[in-house]
DNA sequence: GCGAGGCTGACACGAGCCTGGTAAGGTTAG
DNA sequence: CTAACCTTACCAGGCTCGTGTCAGCCTCGC
């Protein structure tokens, strides 16, 4: 058989048995499960943890962080939400001659937000 | 003059002080300064911190979240990297003999972020 | 010049995350 | 049967996050 049991999993990967149900409590790597309720690691979630680890390590990410990039997968609508904030115009206050960037902007989506621009205040300071 | 004090800027979009000072911090809202170093909120930051706590409140995140969100932009490798953790498959874990799918993805995403990627690194014959 | 208020930096504290440890019970193999 | 190992559930210590507050200094408006 191919397959490891947790604490056998844990001792190849490097992580702790209490880390990789902590990790497949996240959703990050699920294990496979005996007719008894056993997690059972085969080469492809041994290679995801280990590959996991460095991508932590090798990025100063923690756990967490792949939680919620986990999540963003998971939940598209949250992506969107998340790209128009941050689209969302983070230049000049009040200050846009050329509003040609806007524009293209406003273009990809959402344009109520931008609603404050309509008539611009500008008092040539 | 068409822009606030921090304090009311706080007042008017329901953080207190000390968050926009936080918030600046993590690198979501800055608001430009005056010349002695006050801090200015215009509209557009206004809108966005009150979009901002909307996003937070709707979608149960958290600011540590929309950070690391903002770290995915800013760093495109990063996003790559995670793409293809989570894209690796739990079938094949090393079976992918051409990286084309690879730079499919890189391509998928946001360009007007992309300042590094004007020379890529590609080495397409 | 004065008072109100802004700036940074630091301390503080509750809440929650990360991780280990342990208890109570089921499973496997000799 | 017994020993070793698994499972879930819970407690705990350490650390970070979010937030307030205070101190020392600088700036603005009058």
């Amino acid at each position: 058989m191919a397959t490891l049991t947790i604490h056998e999993a844990a001792q190849t990967t490097g992580w702790s048995a209490r880390m990789l149900r902590y990790i497949e409590q996240l959703g990050l790597v699920d294990a496979p499960r005996s007719p008894a309720g056993y997690r059972l690691y085969g080469p492809a979630q041994l290679q995801r943890l280990r590959t996991l680890r460095e991508l932590l390590e090798a990025r100063g990410l923690e756990l967490g962080d792949l939680g919620f990039a986990l999540r963003l997968r998971k939940e598209p609508d949250l992506s969107v939400a998340l790209d128009e904030w941050f689209e969302a115009a983070p230049r000049r206050p009040v200050d846009v001659p050329d509003a040609d960037w806007l524009a293209f902007e406003q273009d990809k989506h959402q344009s109520l937000l931008t609603s404050a621009t309509a008539t611009s205040p500008r008092s040539t300071a």
